[in-house]
RNA sequence: GGCUGGGUAGCUCAGCUGGUGAGAGCGCACGACUCAUAAUCGUGAGGUCGAGGGUUCGAUCCCCUCCCCAGCUACCA
C-alpha cells in the first residue's frame, strides 16, 4: 500500500482559531480522506508552533506561564479541529520534550556534517549582526518598515543600532542546489504561480539566515553555545520547520510519520520558508526533501483580507451553527479553489446551500429514494444500469479521480464540481426517463428497474465521493440507501453494487431553513 | 520602482499551441412535469471578451502602448 504522509502548517499559537486556519486543516482533511479511500496509508499531522518572543509577550500580557498559555490555546484549536471534523492521526507541539530533543539531534546531525567541511563552507557559523532595533516593537526593522528613519509602529522613538551576534546557516550555498531542485522536479512547488515567485527569489541570490538569537528564551536552546560560551535560543526557522521532521520521534509514530513527506499543505504566505529555507536544512543535514509543497490560497471575508487587525469578524461556531458542519466544509472546499484565493460571504453560503446542498443533491437523494420506496418496496431492483448515463458518469468520476491524485492533484473543489455534474446530470436523467410515468404500467417493469438501479447507483457514487468533504451527511445519505458499513471505507476506484439494497427515506439532509438567517 | 499572474454574460469563473454562430454554474424571465425539500427539467436573455494600435485571409487567445486589480520583492510567523 502506497504511503502518503501529508502535513499542513503548525499554526502560531498566539490567538484563537479563525476562518483562515479552518480553511487549510479542512482543506487538508479532505485531501488526507480522499487519499485513504483510494488505497494510501495515510498519515496526516497537524499542530502548534508554541515558540518565540510573541508567545512569550502575550502570555506575559494575560498574566500566565508560556506553557500554561500555549496548553490553554492548543486546547482551543484541538476542541475546533475536534469540531470541524478534521481527522488527524498526530498532533505535535513544538513544546513537547520529544520534539525539542529532535530539533537539537537535526541540528546536531548538521554539525556532524560541517565536520568535514572547511571553515568557510560550514553550514553554521558565528556571526556578528548589525541592524536598526525598536525599543517599542522589541524587534530589528528592516528599511521597508522605517519611515523617515523611524519605526512606523513607534515614529516618536528613536531607532538604536544594535549588534546581535548570533549563530549563522549558511542559505546563500545552496541556491544553485535549489534552482537545479526546481528546475529537474517542477512539481516540487505548486500551484505554478508560486513556484514563479520562487525562481524570480532564486534568481536574487539568497542570503544567510540567523539560526539562533539572544533577546528571548521561550523556545528550544541551541545545543551548542557561542566562542564566548553563550547558549542562545534556536530561531524559528530550526525550531518549527522541522516539526515535519520531528514528528517520527514520537512514541509510536516511528513508522507512520517515517521521512520523507509526500505533502506539505501550507498557506502561500510561507512558501518560501517551506521551499527555500526548508529544503536547504534538510540538505545541510543529509535528509531527503519532501516529495512536494501545495501553497493554496486565502480566504477573505466580505471582500476583505483577513487580518488579526481587522479583528476576527466570523465566529468558526457561528458559521458551522448556522447550517451544521458538513454544509461549512462544503461552503469552504467548494467556493475556495485549493489554487487560489476566496471569499466568504453569507449570501454566497446561502446560495450555494440551496442550489448545491438542497436542490440539487439533497432533493435528488429525496426524490429517488421515495421512489424506490414507492414502486418497489424499498429494494434496489437487480438490473444493470443506464449505459449511456453511467458512461457519462464515469468520466466525471475521472475528472474527480484527477483532482485527487491526477494532473489536477489537490483540487478538492474540482471533485466537488464533478460529482455536482453527477448529481445534475441524473435529476435530468429523471426528467427524461419519467419513472412515474413507467410505473403506470407493469408493462415497464424492466425499464423502471433500471432507472431505479441507477438512480441508487449514482447516489452511491455521490456519497462515496463526497463523505470526504462531508462525513456525517454522506454517512446519512449512505444509510438511507440502505449501504452497509461506513461510506467513508468505499474505495473510490471500484464501483459499487447497490442491488438488493434496503433503501429508507428519512429525514432530509440539507432542509432549508424556516426564515433565511439575517446577513450581517 | 522591479518581477509574476490577471481584467470574458448581474455574480463566480472555463476557454489547449489563433479559424464554423464566445461557454458553464448561480441569479433572472417564460414554459413543462409531478417522483421530490414550491424541489426538478427545458428555453431565453444576446456580454464592444479592460482601452487603443499592430501582425494575419482571420484574434478573446500573437506583438506594442496605456489603464485597473492581486501577489511577490526574505529573519512577526
Amino acid at each position: 500500500m502506497p504511503r502518503f504522509f501529508l502535513t499542513t502548517a503548525i499554526d502560531y499559537a498566539n490567538g484563537e482559531p479563525h476562518l483562515g486556519h479552518a480553511l487549510e486543516k479542512i482543506g487538508a482533511d479532505a485531501i488526507a480522506r480522499y487519499h485513504r479511500q483510494l488505497g494510501y496509508d495515510v498519515h496526516f499531522l497537524i499542530g502548534m508552533d508554541e515558540h518565540g518572543q510573541k508567545v512569550a509577550q502575550t502570555a506575559e500580557k494575560e498574566g500566565v506561564p508560556p506553557q500554561q498559555f500555549v496548553d490553554g490555546i492548543a486546547t482551543l484549536f484541538q476542541a475546533t479541529w475536534a469540531q470541524l471534523g478534521v481527522a488527524y492521526d498526530q498532533f505535535i507541539r513544538t513544546t513537547s520534550a520529544e520534539h525539542k530533543a529532535a530539533v537539537a539531534r537535526l541540528i546536531e546531525q548538521i554539525f556532524a556534517a560541517d565536520a568535514s567541511l572547511s571553515e568557510d563552507k560550514r553550514n553554521f557559523y558565528e556571526r556578528s549582526y548589525t541592524g536598526l532595533y525598536c525599543v517599542g516593537c522589541e524587534s530589528f526593522k528592516q528599511p521597508s518598515d522605517i519611515v523617515d528613519g523611524k519605526c512606523a509602529v513607534h515614529p516618536t522613538r528613536t531607532l538604536e543600532e544594535v549588534t546581535e551576534h548570533n549563530w549563522f546557516f549558511r542559505l546563500s550555498a545552496y541556491t544553485g542546489r535549489l534552482k537545479k531542485l526546481f528546475a529537474d522536479n517542477p512539481s516540487f512547488l505548486e500551484p505554478e504561480s508560486r513556484r514563479n515567485e520562487i525562481l524570480q527569489l532564486l534568481e536574487q541570490g539568497l542570503d544567510d539566515i540567523s539560526a539562533s538569537r539572544s533577546r528571548f528564551d521561550w523556545g528550544v536552546p541551541f545545543p551548542r553555545p557561542l566562542s564566548n560560551g553563550d547558549t542562545q535560543t534556536t530561531y524559528v526557522w530550526f525550531d518549527a520547520l522541522p516539526n515535519y521532521w520531528t514528528a517520527r520521534f514520537f512514541p509510536g509514530y516511528a513508522d507512520k510519520a517515517a521521512w520523507p513527506a509526500s505533502l506539505h499543505v501550507i498557506g502561500k504566505d510561507i512558501t518560501r520558508f517551506h521551499t527555500v529555507i526548508w529544503p536547504a536544512m534538510l540538505m545541510a543535514a543529509g535528509e531527503p526533501l519532501p516529495a512536494q509543497v501545495w501553497a493554496h490560497g486565502f480566504i477573505s471575508l466580505g471582500g476583505e483580507r483577513f487580518s488579526k487587525s481587522a479583528g476576527v469578524k466570523l465566529q468558526l461556531s457561528e458559521a458551522i451553527d448556522r447550517y451544521g458542519v458538513d454544509s461549512f466544509r462544503y461552503y469552504l472546499l467548494r467556493d475556495v479553489p485549493f489554487d487560489g484565493d476566496g471569499n466568504f460571504s453569507w449570501e454566497r453560503f446561502e446560495e450555494v446551500y440551496n442550489s448545491d446542498l438542497a436542490n440539487t443533491l439533497g432533493n435528488l437523494a429525496s426524490r429517488s429514494i421515495a421512489m424506490i420506496e414507492k414502486y418497489r418496496g424499498g429494494v434496489v431492483p437487480a438490473a444493470a444500469p443506464d449505459d449511456e448515463l453511467f458512461a457519462a458518469h464515469r468520466e466525471s468520476l475521472a475528472q474527480a479521480r484527477a483532482a485527487v491524485d491526477g494532473d489536477r492533484r489537490h483540487r478538492p473543489h474540482e471533485v466537488i464540481g464533478a460529482l455536482m455534474e453527477v448529481a445534475r446530470r441524473t435529476n435530468e436523467y429523471i426528467q427524461r426517463t419519467q419513472p412515474w410515468a413507467l410505473a403506470r404500467d407493469p408493462a415497464n417493469a424492466a425499464q423502471l428497474d433500471t432507472v431505479l438501479v441507477t438512480l441508487a447507483m449514482s447516489l452511491a457514487s455521490c456519497a462515496a465521493w463526497l463523505v470526504p468533504v462531508m462525513p456525517a451527511k454522506m454517512q446519512a445519505l449512505w444509510e438511507q440507501l440502505g449501504g452497509a458499513g461506513d461510506a467513508s471505507k468505499m474505495r473510490l476506484d471500484q464501483p459499487i453494487n447497490v442491488s438488493g439494497w434496503k433503501a429508507t427515506k428519512g429525514a432530509p439532509l440539507f432542509p432549508k431553513p424556516e426564515a433565511p438567517p439575517a446577513s450581517p
